[in-house]
DNA sequence: TATTGTTATACTCTATAACTATA
DNA sequence: TATAGTTATAGAGTATAACAATA
């Protein structure tokens, strides 16, 4: 069968392994009444501060119209706010509200304590190799020449 | 902010690349009509064979009822063949067709392309490290305890 | 004219559960 | 009674594009 090896091929390594820790952590999420695309958005938000919505599209991976109606139903919850800019009207910053912050602070230890079962039996140096590797991989996939740049046909 | 760097944290590092991986994928296999699941089942089924839904469901990390639908338009679409098992009339077994197989074959070198391309500027040992890593982790988010096993309240 | 975000459509995937047919 | 798979439903997310407001 040729060179193909599955269980060699990196995307698909990647993607078993993100699906099967993802869902993991939603079944805890779910008792807050959470998906995880919310969690991702509380988490960034926490992490680094209100942002425009275009860069939390960026920093969260969702797509821009997806994220504009998640964060009108985040809204509605009470768990963000939308602010117009001063400088730029056509931009909204996202920030988290207190009752955000609060539920986004009390998610965190659940959320190192998965992390840490997940790691399980290996040492801190695979894990920090583990994070070293995917942060260098998602670098290089930015580079990935846009969709038609290399079809010769 | 306590201890909680996002740009450390596990899931959101691997769910990151994950996603950035298949959307550069995808862009590709739109070409042949096919989506990034049905290319997880074509790959699966070409590296191990014909196998059951049940175990194919768990290879692809798709869910049983999702993937049976999902088989049906893949048989409308001559990809895939099913098969009622001959030693247990409940079950049966999913196989490619020769034209499923064809398109496998050649899908492959534009996958493995698209690794190569991913992995770029990481050596050999490196390559190897991250699909081990990725590997034994996968194996400890089959060990995490069912949802409510650690549930104190 | 380009950018930022919103809204609408149709489609896909998921979660859940009811259902059939075997075992 | 349990298992393998199918089907149905509602909800969430995606892809695409049209749109409004602003730069």
């Amino acid at each position: 069968m040729s060179s193909f090896d599955l269980q060699r091929y990196l995307p698909y390594l990647l993607n078993r392994a993100a699906i099967r820790i993802t869902e993991a952590f939603q079944r805890e999420l779910r008792k807050d009444d959470l998906s995880v695309v919310m969690w991702r958005v509380l988490a960034v938000l926490w992490h680094d501060g209100a942002m425009r919505l275009g860069a939390l599209a960026e920093a969260t991976s969702i797509e821009v119209s997806t994220l504009s109606r998640l964060i009108t139903t985040m809204q509605a919850r009470m768990l963000v706010s939308r602010t117009r800019c001063t400088d730029d009207a056509r931009a909204v910053e996202v920030d988290l509200t207190a009752e955000g912050r609060a539920i986004a602070e009390r998610i965190v230890p659940m959320a190192l304590h998965y992390e840490s079962m997940a790691l399980a039996d290996m040492s801190a140096a695979d894990g920090d190799a583990l994070r070293r590797l995917l942060t260098r991989l998602y670098g290089n996939l930015s580079d990935l020449p846009p969709p038609d740049a290399s079809a010769g046909t």
